[in-house]
RNA sequence: GCGCCGGUAGCUCAGCGGAUAGAGCAUCGGAUUUCUAAUCCGAUGGUCGCGGGUUCGACUCCCGCCCGGCGUACCA
């Protein structure tokens, strides 16, 4: 059968005559003539294309919300929020660059019991707050939240003021809210200085936003209640049972929408953020990137806003969900004195070490001929420290758990950023050498693949379009951080003076121009694809 | 108990229906008078947790076990 369909395809004009390889298989191998085509096709120069190495956005455009990050007010940013905050603004960029409206939803926690206890103690700490409450500063919230947590098991009166503070928040006293939002924005701008730094843009929309749309989400339900139905009141809560979730002791699981309290959780925020999403951003397409261990909260919800019917049937829900970040010991991550590791530091120390790195020197003796001012060095570590962080998260499985481990993710070798971002900041060192500006070579010259190191970079550069593809579709980072370690590391062969080719002085003049051209394109490609993953490139480093 | 996610080379991890299971680190051995060696080449190293099944073909799908983690009504 297999040489019956190799006698009869007709693919002479882009592809090797076919092989019968083994039971199963055929090998095709294409053309370097058609390979060569293919690049030459890419648009370079000013062409608006040109950064998207040829990819065209898509045509049907959807609006897409992605939920991502969502630290919680009350405290620091840990290494918990690292991965929401990286994978979920990797994903947004990725379907972003295909061309649909994307809504960065940062749903910070700025509601509940313990915002009582924080403005209380705030009041008896700082008492000039209640007048100036912009002049707000905490320095460090984490040891102000275990402050005001100390003061609330001791001290019974402080108690009694943090809950009558809650209630005086919810029913919307001026002088508690004002102080209030004073801490929830001096909280915020903790994270937006993370965020910054990581080149993360969204909008922060807290619990509170949704206050009213979470009593529009109990008049709903209310309307719908019945005594036995999928809505109905069970020990007291408002509660939704969506079909197959099952307790302990095998009975119905509810989504409880309204505690026995009165008062909500995060499932009536959840579902008011929906109501939102849907009805006012239009969305067609909801992903939270939130931890693996709200998987099952995310089915109930799903199943919850399928069975009552309040969005269209074609809008859909996803939750992406990662594992844990771990310490180097496989335990969960925690500071030395046992207190959740802040993730300001943890960019810190990764920082600290990418400078240490910019300073290696070559193993055998030789004096480095890196030209780097102490700037330019702070400017490199910064990249390469936050970018490494990044990668190293961005390049594991997303279910997997994984281990923090600086030293892994600072390695020059290895699929690291170091790597990535050294193979980009030399490709653009060979066109300062070869005194070209990669930009203006001439698009009309004829790209030509001989030796084996051109045909392999070639192939591996026209892989980015289904690379993206894959990526896009099944919202996989790492497929992506494998792909461009793959064309890195094919780069570095091409470029390797044993096994690859010269460039720079490389002859005649059309050979050379082809390589340079390869050259461009290897570097617009891991350009892209790191912008993609939310990375900055250097010149040199 | 039930559900979910892991268990792949000494270590860190990819691969998740197709051909002899791949990288990096580590170990050992090569290249090199540089186009910035943060490189390249090679070797060693794996009953893909265990046992069944489906299939022409299973690390990949199904069933049952064993480990580890998480979830399982008023935290998120």
């Amino acid at each position: 059968m297999a040489s019956a369909i190799i006698e009869r395809v007709e693919i002479d004009d882009f592809c090797e005559p076919p092989q019968v390889a083994g039971p199963g298989f055929i090998n095709f191998r294409l053309k370097p003539s058609f390979l060569a085509r293919c690049l030459e096709a890419v648009p370079g120069g000013d062409d608006p294309l040109a950064a998207r190495v040829g990819i065209e956005p898509t045509r049907d455009a959807q609006t897409i919300v992605i939920d991502l990050s969502s630290p919680n007010l009350a405290k620091e940013m840990h290494v918990g929020h690292l991965r929401s905050t990286v994978i979920g603004d990797c994903i947004a960029r990725v379907l972003e660059f295909e061309g649909h409206t994307v809504h960065r939803e940062n749903h910070v926690g700025d509601w509940g019991t313990q915002f009582g206890m924080l403005v209380a103690y705030l009041r008896s700490v700082q008492p000039e707050v209640a007048d100036k409450p912009d002049d707000i500063v905490i320095a460090d919230l984490e040891s102000f939240y275990v402050q005001a947590k100390a003061r609330f098991d001791a001290d019974d009166d402080f108690g009694r003021e943090s809950r009558d503070t809650v209630v005086a928040l919810q029913r919307g006293d001026p002088s508690t809210r004002r102080i209030w939002k004073a801490f929830c924005e001096e909280s915020l701008r903790h994270c937006h200085a993370i965020y910054d730094r990581l080149g993360v843009r969204l909008i922060d929309r807290g619990e509170s936003f949704y206050a009213d749309l979470m009593e529009e989400v109990i008049r709903r339900l209310e309307a719908v209640k019945k005594a036995d139905g999928f809505v109905r009141d069970s020990e007291g809560a408002l509660c939704v049972f969506p079909e197959g979730f099952t307790t302990r002791d095998g009975l119905p699981l509810p989504m409880i929408v309204r505690k026995s309290d009165g008062g909500f959780n995060y499932a009536t925020s959840d579902l008011a953020t929906i109501l939102h999403r849907v009805d006012t951003l239009k969305a067609d397409r909801i992903i939270y990137v939130v931890g693996l261990a709200q998987k099952q909260h995310f089915a109930m919800l799903f199943s919850a806003v399928r069975r009552l019917g309040w969005v269209d049937q074609k809008v859909s829900f996803e939750h992406l969900g990662f594992g844990n970040v771990l310490a180097a010991d496989g335990r969960p991550f925690k500071t030395r004195e046992g207190g959740t590791a802040k993730l300001g530091k943890l960019l810190d120390e990764a920082v600290k070490r990418a400078r240490a790195v910019t300073q290696d020197q070559p193993a055998d003796g030789r004096p480095s001929i890196r030209t780097l001012s102490p700037d330019q060095a702070d400017a490199v570590a910064e990249a390469v420290g936050l970018a490494a962080v990044k990668y190293f998260d961005l390049a594991h499985a997303l279910q997997s758990d994984y281990k923090f481990d600086l030293n892994t993710m600072l390695a020059m070798e290895g699929n690291t950023a170091p790597y990535m971002l050294y193979a980009y900041a030399r490709i653009r060192s060979i066109g300062r050498k070869a005194g070209v500006d990669f930009a203006a070579l001439p698009s009309d010259q004829a790209i030509i693949l001989e030796h084996a190191s051109e045909i392999s970079l070639a192939k591996k550069l026209l892989q980015l379009t289904e690379t993206l593809d894959v990526v896009s579709r099944e919202l996989r980072p790492n497929v992506l951080t494998d792909y461009l370690y793959e064309l890195a590391r094919a780069f570095s062969r091409f470029y390797d003076k044993k096994i690859g080719v010269r460039v720079v002085d490389a002859t005649p003049e059309n050979v050379r121009t082809s390589r340079l051209r390869l050259c461009d394109l290897t570097a617009r490609t891991l350009k892209l694809g790191l912008h993609l993953l939310g990375i900055n490139t250097v010149e040199q480093m």
